[in-house]
DNA sequence: AATAAAAGAATGAACATTCATTTTTATATA
DNA sequence: TATATAAAAATGAATGTTCATTCTTTTATT
């Protein structure tokens, strides 16, 4: 009962606190004395719902990471043929780095970064396993080029990082047209020619 | 004179030094005392040819952008066709990005972080015109499709960059058959398509 | 001999974490 | 329902360390 008492709303604000600051200034320029201000709750709290700042960090990437896997994979289910169970996933990665910048900001950084400890790396890469499963069955059909899965993410998936932080940094505006080009580069890459 | 006689050599490397520690990492916890021990130098050294930390970094990140945009251009020239030059610059980039491992991910963990300030960020992409320039040439012969620089940026050259990070974790081989794979993808993602 | 370069030790600030108390909450009792 | 009490949650202030930067002295160069 102890733990049940503790606030998922003040833990919640941590997280957020955490991402925020993380975006702005990285990680080992934000100190915990910042975040517990930001959330509102002394420094001393946050060593109720996390062990240490490392540990603090993990987290927030692995919650991060489930949330963005979620809404990926939110509206598709696999009846879907290959095409359209792509389009589907595709368009919302893509909503996710536009409306939930900050969170999608955050992960592009864990991911260049010696931040986030290998364990917890890991464990956020689990939840893309249905990407993998349509790219599989792509494959099997003869829809999806028969080449590495990495290759396949780099160029159909990895491309929206890139913009995102472009567009971030007001170098220039991802609108619906943009969206629609980069899905058509997207899906050409991968998908067998004729 | 007085800078002349500073070594080159000992500026090098603590460039070189301060490469690898943020590589390992990242900015913030990599301390002065260290990049010091390992460029065999006294701390203070380092002030005598940087004004600071920040200063450090960033001159880093601009030379080795430098070297980086150098590589990628050394054969090309204006003369080429688009297709042929697009392919010259695309495969001296994947060199480099395989070659010159550590300076490459250097470069990418600078690119998603707030590690490097805005005038040195922008100072990099100067050096990065002559590709902009053969696109353009591209989209007037209607070769390259006729989209935002930066989506063209996003499908056809940053997937390297994720590559090259999937590749230094263990994750996958990036070899001969894949590279070229990796190029009809680029490729394919940017031509005007039949 | 004069000047620049380099060094190592010193300085002071910033920070993660812990400590000693106080406040809040949940429950038991009357 | 009101009160007492125990346990958890929260806090602000300390603690000890790490680190960027500077200071003073030594070494090398011309």
């Amino acid at each position: 009962m102890a733990k049940l008492q503790k606030s998922i709303d003040k833990r919640n604000a941590l997280i957020k606190a955490t991402i925020e600051l993380v975006n702005n200034n990285g990680f080992h320029a934000t100190p915990m004395s910042k975040i517990a201000k930001m959330a509102n709750v002394s420094p001393a709290t946050i060593y109720l719902y996390f062990e240490n700042k490392q540990d603090l960090v993990n987290k927030t990437y692995i919650e991060v990471k489930a949330a963005y896997t979620k809404y990926a994979f939110a509206t598709y289910n696999e009846e879907m043929t290959v095409e359209e169970g792509f389009e589907i996933i595709w368009k919302r990665i893509a909503d996710f780095k536009l409306n939930e910048c900050e969170n999608a900001m955050f992960l592009a950084q864990c991911d260049n970064t010696p931040m986030i400890d290998e364990p917890s790396r890991l464990e956020g890469i689990k939840h893309l396993q249905p990407l993998l499963d349509l790219w599989e069955r792509g494959k099997k059909e003869g829809i999806i080029k028969p080449i590495s899965d990495y290759l396949l993410y780099a160029y159909s998936i990895n491309p929206l990082s890139f913009l995102m932080m472009a567009q971030k940094r007001g170098a220039f505006q991802l609108d619906k047209t943009h969206i629609e080009e980069a899905y058509q580069s997207a899906w050409s890459s991968i998908k067998v020619g004729k």
